[in-house]
DNA sequence: CAACTCGGTTAACCAACGTTAACGAGTGTT
DNA sequence: AACACTCGTTAACGTTGGTTAACCGAGTTG
């Protein structure tokens, strides 16, 4: 990420903020973690990151408290909570504390990261770079790279549209037919086979990570597993 | 998109309701637009998308009372409420009314497009639960895998399909029509001779556990015992 | 038990896909 | 202009997987 965002992580059960803390670091972000709500005001106020998410239940100070507290000094900081609870009561007490968003437990990394980047991507959209995640691997659209500890692989215009393609519908089979629509603007023998050379060649760049796999369905399409 | 989804958009403005519906369908969702309440539950009804953009002020019938209604005929689909006002009441108004998401306008189309794939994501990851059990083998279905502790055997497509659909009625019988409708989208003779060669295929690769069992039953289908 | 039907199994066949390499258009470099 | 380089296309050949055919045994019927 060309300007990495600060975060605020407010999280008392350790497993799963050590899980958000190393999930997100490894996407980029600059994160802080209070285990107390008191802990957490107090950083904030310290450092003001550019957002929070709290989980609602937590020691000396909770989450709803937190915000309201936030939000006397700014208006504007983006709040994201995490609750145990699913009770529609609780969401709309985090609403009223403040909230732009919530997640309920147990909640995806990714989905988390979704929603990170939708909340600051309203502040600085124009900075993100796109950054997924393929298995290990992280893959940027822009630059057509991968990269993975010290690995950097780069990819040509073709493989990393076809590879755009197949993350975006990954673990599902994507149709040869609208892959071939999509980048080669038409369906006919010859750009049928030079998709498949493209396959062969992402299976190959990709094949580092063994987690990862394009598998065929045969008269229908490609599947990428990750 | 292999599986484009398709959405409800209620909005009475001309001019924003165009623009969504340019906007969304160019990125490959299919839309239906109703231009008030009434016609958002009817189409709703009809229709059954997966996901509702419901704007609040409408006339005929408002968007939290749609929303209401549609809870009671089902309590998962996705509903993303469109509102001019900021007040936090109207936000824990439309929480109540069984909203998952909202955005106040003005809004960026790229914003509602994070958005609705953040809702339609969560609901397929939560749809598959991709590795099952079939005796002491475990079966990943997208993968299309068996394992049993060093023991791997990979599967074709079709045989992968084909034993989730006996997974899915294990000690039952399935019947033949059944299958052959699903998987071989009909029932003639050959078709019919292709499944049996399948069933043949999976009991040479599911023998290394002698528990289980796809028997036949003569004149109706198989049935997997395991 | 003969005639018949249904399913089990094996193997041949062919279209779909995998992989490698040659080719050629486009671009930049000396 | 000659050369090197990159990237997508085309060709050629190898491999895989679903279908079809053929043959067989087991159940069913008259």
């Amino acid at each position: 990420m060309s300007t990495s965002a600060r975060l605020l992580l407010a999280e008392d059960e350790e497993t799963l903020g050590a899980l958000v803390y190393e999930y997100l670091s490894g996407q980029g972000f600059e994160l802080i973690w209070a285990k107390n709500g008191q802990e957490a005001l107090e950083m904030y106020l310290s450092q003001k990151p550019e957002l929070l998410i709290l989980d609602i239940m937590m020691p000396r100070m909770d989450g709803l408290e937190v915000a309201r507290k936030v939000r006397m000094d700014n208006a504007e900081v983006p709040v994201i909570f995490l609750t145990a609870k699913s009770q529609s009561k609780d969401v709309v007490e985090g609403f009223k504390a403040g909230a732009n968003d919530y997640l309920k437990k147990p909640f995806s990394m990714e989905e988390l990261k979704v929603r990170i980047e939708a909340l600051l991507g309203r502040l600085r959209r124009d900075f993100k770079a796109e950054v997924l995640t393929i298995g290990q691997w992280s893959f940027n659209h822009v630059k057509q790279e991968l990269h993975w500890e010290d690995r950097s692989v780069s990819l040509t215009h073709r493989e990393a549209e076809l590879l755009y393609y197949l993350l975006q519908n990954k673990n599902e089979v994507l149709d040869r037919s609208f892959i071939l629509k999509k980048l080669w603007g038409d369906d006919d023998f010859f750009s049928a086979r030079s998709m498949d050379v493209f396959i062969s060649k992402l299976r190959k760049k990709l094949k580092a990570d063994p987690d990862i796999q394009i598998i065929n369905v045969r008269g229908h399409g490609y599947k990428l597993l990750c």
